[in-house]
DNA sequence: CGGGGTAGGTTTTTT
DNA sequence: ACCTACCCCG
């Protein structure tokens, strides 16, 4: 078979990543290098040179946008639908598993996955039960607590019990959820991954089957992976798999949930001999850009060693600008995009990268105010929205009557007088009879258990399910959708909702219909979301639903409506993995970017340099970095100092840009250079202090000299104070 | 039962 | 500043 068009193009470390031995390879592929390249030729290299069937091969992935790419361009390379392959994201591929064995994996045919927002409700009504005091034990927290031993492969009995309340608490809670789970069927998104890897161990025949099915396994982004994603792989390729794992330990930015970077170093020693294979030079970003990136990673430590460079030119320096406050920031960087617009740019070429949402705001209002299209990435995803949840659990109940979740959510929803005494009185006798809600519901109307308007209103509720499930039999999906949308008055009741919100609700919701619509589409005709189904099941009629609700909780429907070329505004942790020409870096101050929550353990702050390695190498032609002496925080003003990672970078590539025309300033001493300014008595501005009454805060700005000099201080929990110098004994902090 | 007021808490996010 | 979750009252 002619294998030219498989090698040709790449450059010889790529040639040598897709032609390497077969046998387990690491590739530290840095940004911009072609890591996604080299995994698609690698698959099709298999496949055409070694005579591999699609069949044996396994690709994993962290998001499903990663997925559909993968299995698109490898397909297009192959040029054949390759249904056979199995490319997926770990938690896809997983369920797909579980489904498939669940009697094996010890669930219940109707396993339901819930989303983070029903586990938090879980964990609440539990912690309700054991009477375990919410204020001071938070349920976020204890959603964490779970989250957390799971990723490592902790089950409740697993997790050690220590003698610390925390400790006690959270284990207790962890044991009931778990039972509460296991009784309604329930499988969380960290679950889906234990219970598979639990499923192998469990299961030699089965595990045995797909040690010998998957001879090939490809991982991306490798540097993410955590405990049980690695454990689950290292057990699926046993001695015979042939694992090609890619990924950058410099953009390791998900350690605070669970990725170890370790396990690239681990992969060296699990699953020697491994053949390591570096991708240094880059395609995307000038070498100004590069050199940047460089030095500022190159103090973290514990590296595996990597340095970026292309053979293209310098470029444009990076440009740095000292704001006065954040709507300072804001003007300059519309003013700036605005002008690669007027000089023939396109909108959708700028990205504006910032380290918390909060920051969107102000960019938001500047760009509004200049027209300039933009779009943001984040926030609540589609099938988060409360009223896409609301629709989807009338599908539901169509779909098992007996799911609580989805009772729980709608029973009275909109308001048809089941209220929360009712409910309790439902809970209690579902418990107490081992049954569902549903059926203790039904089982309370015939024992009459209810009276007057609350029997009516159960009666009206569970008429309206059965009758709308009858209906359902003879209908498509979107026709479904349409259904539990409006016939259950849902679209009514959330139109109704004051202001725009009501408006935004009611679209949400006309969309989930068109995206049922679209759903049954790809099911005949399969194209991106095929990554994400199972294609041994597929289209029997009457799964469709079920597959759609499968589908729905694994996939945020993050697939934007692409509407004309706009201005992307997004976190930096979004935008891993894509690539601009021109980039804004916003917010470059201390406290924010690196975050204050940071900044205590050392691990931490080497994330957030990694993140602003990932934030520069975004950029292809044009980097701005900002910062701004001011900003409004949670509705105060707030102080910082000009992030350190400005510093790290050399100054060679940089050039400070000044602003045509004077910028007011209320204050002197306010400039650019204010955290060098010294002040007396040994501080400077943007020192950190502490007073012994205050507590700690920030050097603002001083005024006069000798024993009249006074000082402004910020402090985080006392807020802004003018002290008298000679008195206020701080102590520096740096 | 349901709407409205207030207290608390605000890094990052995928599945 | 702003959102959300919960509590209290009509």
């Amino acid at each position: 078979m002619d294998i030219t068009h498989i090698l040709d193009g790449l450059n010889d470390r790529q040639r040598e990543a897709v032609g390497a031995p077969i046998g387990n390879t690491l590739v530290i592929a840095g940004a911009g290098s072609g890591k996604t390249r080299v995994l698609v030729h690698r698959m099709a290299w298999l496949v055409e040179a070694q005579g591999v069937s699609t069949h044996g091969l396994l690709a994993v992935t962290f998001t499903n946008k990663a997925a559909a790419e993968m299995r698109q361009r490898t397909e297009a390379l192959l040029n054949t639908s390759a249904r056979s392959m199995w490319v997926g994201t770990f938690h896809g591929i997983a369920h797909r598993l579980l489904r498939m064995h669940y009697k094996e994996a010890g669930l219940p045919q109707a396993f339901q996955i819930i989303d983070s927002d029903d586990q938090l409700r879980l964990i609440k009504r539990v912690m309700r039960s054991l009477a375990i005091d919410e204020q001071k034990w938070p349920a976020r927290q204890a959603a964490w607590f779970i989250n957390a031993a799971k990723d490592e492969g902790k089950r409740a009995r697993d997790v050690p019990s220590g003698d610390d309340l925390f400790q006690i608490a959270h284990k207790k809670i962890y044991r009931s959820y778990e039972e509460v789970c296991d009784q309604g069927g329930l499988v969380d998104f960290a679950e889906i991954l234990l219970r598979s890897h639990e499923l192998w161990l469990n299961n030699a025949d089965l595990l045995s089957h797909y040690q010998h099915r998957f001879g090939h396994l490809l991982v991306d982004e490798f540097q993410d992976t955590n405990t049980i994603q690695y454990a689950w792989l290292r057990v699926l390729a046993g001695k015979t798999g042939r694992v090609m794992a890619v990924g950058d330990d410099d953009q390791s930015i998900y350690g605070w949930r669970g990725a170890r970077v370790e396990n690239i170093h681990q992969f060296s020693r699990d699953f020697a001999p491994i053949n390591t294979i570096r991708l240094e030079q880059n395609y995307r970003s000038t070498a100004n850009i590069l050199i940047a990136a460089n030095k500022l990673i190159g103090f973290n430590a514990d590296r595996l060693g990597k340095e970026l460079w292309t053979e293209d030119g310098h470029g444009e320096p990076i440009r740095v600008y000292s704001a006065y406050n954040d709507l300072d920031e804001a003007r300059f960087v519309v003013e700036r995009a605005a002008n690669w617009i007027d000089q023939g740019g396109s909108p959708d070429e700028v990205a504006v990268l910032y380290r918390s949402n909060a920051q969107s705001r102000v960019l938001e209002e500047a760009l509004l105010q200049a027209r300039i299209p933009y779009r943001i990435y984040g926030g609540l995803r589609f099938f988060e929205r409360a009223e896409i949840k609301n629709a989807l659990a009338y599908m539901r109940l169509l779909h098992d009557r007996h799911s609580a979740v989805a009772f729980e959510r709608v029973v009275n929803l909109p308001p048809r007088g089941i209220g929360d005494k009712t409910l309790e009185i439902i809970r209690a006798e579902a418990r107490r009879r081992n049954v569902s809600l549903w059926q203790a519901c039904k089982d309370g109307i015939v024992a009459g258990a209810f009276k007057g308007r609350v029997a009516n209103a159960i009666i009206n509720f569970l008429k309206l399910v059965d009758d709308l499930a009858e209906i359902a039999l003879d209908q498509a999906l979107h026709e479904i959708a349409e259904t539990c949308v409006s016939a259950t008055g849902l679209i009514d009741y959330h139109s109704k909702e004051s202001g725009e919100r009501g408006l935004a609700r009611k679209e949400n919701l006309e969309e989930l219909v068109s995206a049922a619509r679209q759903f049954t589409g790809d099911l005949v005709f399969p194209t991106m979301s095929a990554a994400t189904q199972s294609q041994d099941r597929l289209p029997e009629a009457g799964s469709a639903l079920e597959a759609f609700l499968d589908q729905v909780a694994l996939d945020s429907g993050d697939t934007q409506t692409e509407t004309g070329p706009a201005l992307q505004m997004m976190t930096l942790h979004s935008a891993k993995g894509l690539e601009f020409p021109l980039v804004f870096l916003v917010g470059l101050e201390e406290g924010l970017f690196p975050h204050r929550m940071s900044a205590d353990e050392p691990g931490r702050m080497e994330e957030e340099r990694r993140l602003c390695y990932v934030g520069i190498t975004r950029a292809m032609q044009e980097l701005y970095l900002t910062y701004a002496e001011t900003r409004r925080l949670h509705g105060t003003d707030t102080y910082n100092r000009p992030s350190r990672f400005v510093g790290e970078l050399p100054a060679e590539v940089l050039e400070e840009v000044r602003m045509r025309g004077a910028i007011s300033r209320p204050m002197g001493g306010m400039n650019s250079r204010f955290f060098e300014e010294p002040v007396e008595g040994g501080l400077h501005m943007g020192q950190r202090v502490k007073h012994a009454k205050f507590g700690e805060g920030i050097v603002m700005q001083c005024e006069g000299g000798g024993d009249r000099a006074r000082i402004q201080v910020n402090f985080e929990n006392a807020g802004a104070k003018w002290l008298m110098l000679g008195y206020a004994n701080l102590a520096a902090l740096d």
